[in-house]
RNA sequence: GUCCCGUUCAUCUAGAGGCCUAGGAUAUCGCCCUUUCACGGCGAGUACAGGGGUUCGACUCCCCUACGGGACGCCA
């Protein structure tokens, strides 16, 4: 039997990691078999369902590479589907009409909660007769007695009385089927083998293995993945620190990088720390993914993210930096090229936001001078190492890297000075700050003109400082 | 409140009864490399929630407590 997962979200809102990584691991178990992976659109509840969600969704699975083999499928097309087999149960006395007001349930609540009960549903419409043709619900007939148990591909051995659980709806009053139904029936329609969901879905289980028992189906296997907590601690939801996968491209991740840090919450081998979708596929195993929840790290995932923005090509990372100069002002399709300045740049950046901000000043026409940086680096002694680098550059005409490298280190030479006194004058000179590559190379791709144009401020700032 | 689930460094994790003086990674700190910032290299500190069993031996098995999460919807 080929093996069938399917990630099924509804479209109340954005994809986040929670769910990315639910979908990842439903992805992987699926590639690894050699499966199929399904995408199923779960908008049974018509109110709060949007097309933007299922955009901002399909848009996410997009940039992580989470292709799906089959979908997406939209639950709302499947409602004669649904009630089908709401009629079946109905037939067959597995379900049944209830119109309980609302006001009876809350005060049934109120006195469950009050005698320390679970609140449940207590089969007052069961057996009674109920006109179809007045408002009600259908309610699925729960068994009364006996022990659902299954063997969760995470969680192992889990086991549910039946006295804990009540006759659920399965059809609104308005008509729509709700969750627990259809899931159930897409589930079977569709095949699927293993069901990979969020464990806040691990109550749900036992329901949905009744329904299966009553339309004589055998459930599937369920692999029930724990939840991702917020930096501190708490629950991540979109309440909470929950952001949008969509948020981590704008900020300047590498979809590598985020894939490569959800597979690790929850999940490892061994000492690995570095996998690429390949060797996810290979080694993945949902048997061993964690139990426990565990808690969102944006400190690794930046570490993640410098590891690929430095081990990927440059002319990758710079197709993909490219828009980010943009946000910043600057041409990147300017002198230098783009690529050469991220090969010098990446291992001193762990975001694309960050490599960007650090190499605009290659594409500026008037670089902005960081203020102590000024003081401490252009200074009256700066001047004659400054003058000579200057001339010597203004007369070079083979501008490379090893010309200037050679300038540079003849102009400490000549007067007799450390590196460290021609150096960072130059360099604060060229950038404007005291970090950046290897000098000889920030000049070259800086250009000869701008190198020279800048030296000039750099000398009448050292000026205009000593007449003040 | 009831039910279900969970608990190893700050964080992600390794650990399937003796391999554990509890390993790796991130973060932090220190040293080295270095004209700067990084990268890289080396090193340091920090953890088995608590209590009872079982066993010759428990991070590993069982029970209890504490804490955390989830569910208890005409949401999914």
């Amino acid at each position: 039997m080929t093996v069938r997962t399917r990630f099924a979200p509804s479209p109340t809102g954005y994809l986040h990691v929670g769910g990315a990584r639910t979908a990842l691991f439903s992805w992987l178990h699926a590639r690894k078999h050699g499966g199929k992976f399904i995408l199923r659109i779960e908008d049974t509840d018509l109110e709060r369902s949007t097309a933007e969600s299922v955009n901002a969704i399909l848009e996410g699975m997009t940039w992580l590479g989470l292709e799906y083999d089959e979908g997406p499928f939209y639950q709302t097309h499947r409602f004669d589907r649904y009630n089908e087999v709401i009629e079946q149960f109905l037939d067959t006395g597995k379900a049944y009409r209830c119109n309980c007001p609302k006001e009876r349930l809350e005060k049934l609540r109120e006195e469950q909660m009050a005698a320390k009960l679970k609140p449940r549903y207590d089969g007052h419409c069961r057996g009674r007769h109920i006109d179809p043709n007045e408002p009600h619900v259908i309610r699925f007939l729960n068994p009364q007695d006996g022990t659902v148990v299954f063997d969760d591909m995470v969680r192992g051995k889990v086991a549910f009385q039946n006295t804990e659980l009540d006759d659920l709806i399965i059809r609104r009053t308005d008509g729509s089927p709700t969750y627990n139904l259809s899931v159930v029936v897409d589930d079977l329609d569709m095949e699927i083998t293993h069901v990979i969901r969020g464990d806040d879905h691990l109550n749900n289980t036992p329901r949905q293995i009744n329904i299966l028992k009553a339309l004589g189906k055998e459930p599937p296997r369920y692999g029930h993945v724990p939840m991702i907590l917020g930096d501190d601690g708490a629950r991540l939801s979109k309440r909470h620190g929950a952001v949008s996968v969509m948020q981590y491209r704008d900020e300047g991740f590498l979809p590598e990088a985020l894939l490569n840090y959800l597979v690790r919450l929850g999940w490892s081998h061994g000492d690995q720390e570095i996998f690429s979708i390949d060797e996810m596929v290979e080694l993945f195993d949902i048997e061993n993914v964690n139990k426990a929840p565990s808690a969102f790290n944006t400190e690794k995932l930046l570490w993640l993210n410098q590891h690929y923005i430095k081990s990927d090509t440059p002319a990758r990372v710079a197709r993909l930096l490219s828009p980010h100069m943009g946000e910043l002002g600057v041409d990147p399709a300017k002198w230098p090229p783009l690529e050469q300045v991220v090969a010098m740049q990446a291992e001193r950046a762990n975001s694309l936001l960050e490599l960007a901000r650090i190499s605009a000043v290659f594409y500026q026409e008037e670089i902005e001078y960081n203020e102590d940086g000024a003081k401490k680096n252009l200074k009256a002694a700066a001047t004659e190492p400054l003058t000579r680098v200057r001339d010597k550059l203004a007369a070079l005409d083979d501008w490379s890297r090893e010309p200037i490298h050679a300038i540079i280190h003849g102009v400490a030479e000549e007067l007799g000075l450390k590196m460290g006194k021609v150096g960072m004058p130059l360099r604060f000179a060229i950038t404007g700050g005291v970090a950046s590559g290897d000098l000889d190379l920030t000049v070259y791709l800086t250009g000869k003109e701008p190198s020279l144009q800048r030296i000039d401020r750099a000398m009448g700032y050292i000026q205009q400082r000593a007449t003040d």
